[in-house]
RNA sequence: GUCCCCAUCGUCUAGCCUGGCCUAGGACACCGGCCUUUCACGCCGGCGACAGGGGUUCAAAUCCCCUUGGGGACGCCA
């Protein structure tokens, strides 16, 4: 065996399996992440299962929908995607298996007669757990059943002896423990002789190599199941990470139906989140760095990133509907918001660019002779923006001449004072006069003004704001008005004498 | 109801394993101040938590027990 062969065994591999039943959500992002990390911490595989076992459920286009987030988030596998269903006859053949060695039994109750026993249990609040009685059935009457053709389930035969105990190592949850008399003869075989997830996903796994299975904690309470499946067909079972849920601020876990599309991850593509920002927004619920960084390039979060910190407890996704400006997490905006304010620009302008030839304010010259200008002017607008929306709405007075004017804006800076009738249009012209139209210049040429007719500076900055930009926030008026450029500054200046009222 | 898990500011969390450096640190949000032509940014400051009760110990956020609270699982779903 050479060496390479050796290294491979005990390679880290790892994988995201999740069913195409919805969309690529918070929850299932933030596990895929986890899973990306730790294969690219450890030069590990990254692989991608889809649980397609329900086919009444599967449908293609979510499959796409998960695809398509995955790469979005920047989440690229090593293999696949797999289709869990291409395995279907080694999972039969593995309950087989488990039926041929004892470590399952056909069980021919009929599915009405088990939902009528867990309807009476529940009726009493008594825990329902199958009670194993076709454990007790003679060769004769199983034999008799198979010739009448009476449809029947595979049972795993949980050990039931009373000391018997299941154990698991998880990463996080540390040596898990659970009695054998606490679990219920689990069905591996449906009737029409499909397998089930907890069989399939144990032999999936195995059959990929998977060394670590790291999944939200609600999969822990069937890991013992799947501990027994393992033991039973003698393989070795992988290192469990059962990762905190996250739950919303009423601690109900995250569902589309019940949050909407708050929680899916096209959402945040939609409105103009950097995917990465949201992976270093999604690395933090549940997991911190040593010491104490919040923020990491790629290169630096898979380099911090371990198993052994994550967290216990479940975590908040603090989301609070009908709040405009929290329209989501205040943290993953404050994330985003940081991004878009201190990447470097080379690295936002793709950006920058797609959203503004979404909203049709590209222009052809962006990509040649003005794009020193579009880097500039992005760069000075951005400090304040939360998300790349903001580059075709709130920075729109930048890329086109048609932009709303703010009611409050214009009885603040441009309605309050008749004077300025007369002064805009002086400083059009003043603006069209400049040798340079540059931000200093622009400067001179307001001070001068002002000093002349004895006005403060700040009632032309104000009104000139307004004009040009239609708001009362915004960044230095002379360097923005470099920025938007002589010939539309001038038009507009004089255009906004309509919105003053006569003395 | 049964079994399992969890418990530090409003939220994300550090500290817990290996008790003392914790009058509990950071981040977000919020509130003040500075800067300033505005709004942001930045800087300075403020508000704000060890769920409760017992124990062990010279000493407990840290170890143990109980209570309470919360979550998960309990399908011929995944």
């Amino acid at each position: 065996m050479n060496q390479e062969t050796t290294m491979n065994q005990n390679q880290v591999r790892v994988r995201f399996a999740p069913s195409p039943t919805g969309y690529l959500h918070l929850g299932g992002a933030r596990t895929a992440l986890y899973n990306w990390l730790w294969a690219k911490k450890t030069g590990g595989v990254f692989l991608l299962r889809i649980e397609d076992t329900d086919a009444e459920r599967s449908t293609e286009d979510s499959v796409q929908e998960i695809l398509a987030g995955m790469t979005w988030l920047g989440l690229d596998w090593d293999e696949g995607p797999f289709f869990q269903s291409r395995n279907m006859d080694k999972h039969v053949e593995a309950a087989e298996r488990l039926l041929s060695t004892g470590h399952a039994y056909r069980c021919f109750c009929t599915k009405e007669d088990l939902d009528a026993q867990r309807k009476e249990a529940e009726a009493k609040r008594v825990a329902f757990m199958y009670d194993g009685r076709c454990r007790k059935l003679s060769e004769q009457q199983i034999r008799e059943n198979l010739e009448k053709g009476v449809p029947y389930v595979l049972r795993f035969l949980v050990p039931r002896d009373p000391q018997s105990t299941v154990v698991f190592e998880d990463a996080v949850f540390g040596r898990v423990e659970k009695k054998g008399r606490d679990i219920e003869d689990f069905v591996i075989l449906r009737s029409d002789g499909r397998p089930l997830y907890v069989l399939s996903n144990a032999v999936d796994d195995s059959l990929d190599g998977i060394t670590h299975v790291i999944r939200g904690a609600d999969g822990i309470a069937n890991t013992p199941k799947q501990a027994l499946i393992y033991r039973a067909l003698g393989l070795k079972p992988p290192l469990f990470c059962h990762m905190p849920l996250t739950l919303d601020n009423k601690k109900a876990k995250l569902s589309k139906r019940k949050h909407g599309e708050v929680v899916t991850i096209s959402y945040y593509r939609r409105h103009g989140f950097l995917p990465w920002a949201l992976c270093n927004f999604l690395v933090l619920l549940g997991w911190s760095d040593p010491d104490g960084r919040e923020f990491f390039s790629p290169e630096e979060m898979i380099e911090a990133f371990d198993l052994s910190r994550i967290n216990r407890a479940n975590s908040i996704f603090n989301y609070v509907p009908g709040d405009p400006k929290n329209w989501t997490d205040p943290k993953a905006i404050h994330f985003n918001a940081t991004y878009i304010r201190t990447m470097p620009l080379e690295e936002l302008l793709p950006y920058v660019r797609e959203e503004l030839k979404a909203e049709g304010l590209w222009k052809q010259s962006y990509a040649g002779a003005d794009r020193e200008w579009l880097l500039k002017t992005i760069d000075l607008i951005r400090a304040r923006f939360h998300t790349i929306k903001d580059f075709s709405s709130r920075g729109r007075c930048y890329f086109s001449e048609e932009f709303d004017f703010d009611e409050k804006a214009v009885k603040k800076n441009l309605a309050k004072d008749p004077r300025l009738r007369e002064y805009l249009p002086d400083i059009a012209g003043l603006m069209q006069d400049l040798s340079e139209f540059t931000a200093d210049a622009i400067e001179g040429a307001f001070r001068t003004y002002a000093e002349q007719r004895e006005v403060k500076a700040g009632l032309l900055i104000n009104a000139t704001r307004t004009a040009v930009s239609g708001t009362s926030v915004g960044p230095g008026l002379f360097e923005m008005l470099e920025a938007i450029g002589r010939d539309s500054v001038v038009q507009r200046l004089r255009n906004a004498v309509r919105l003053i009222p006569e003395a």
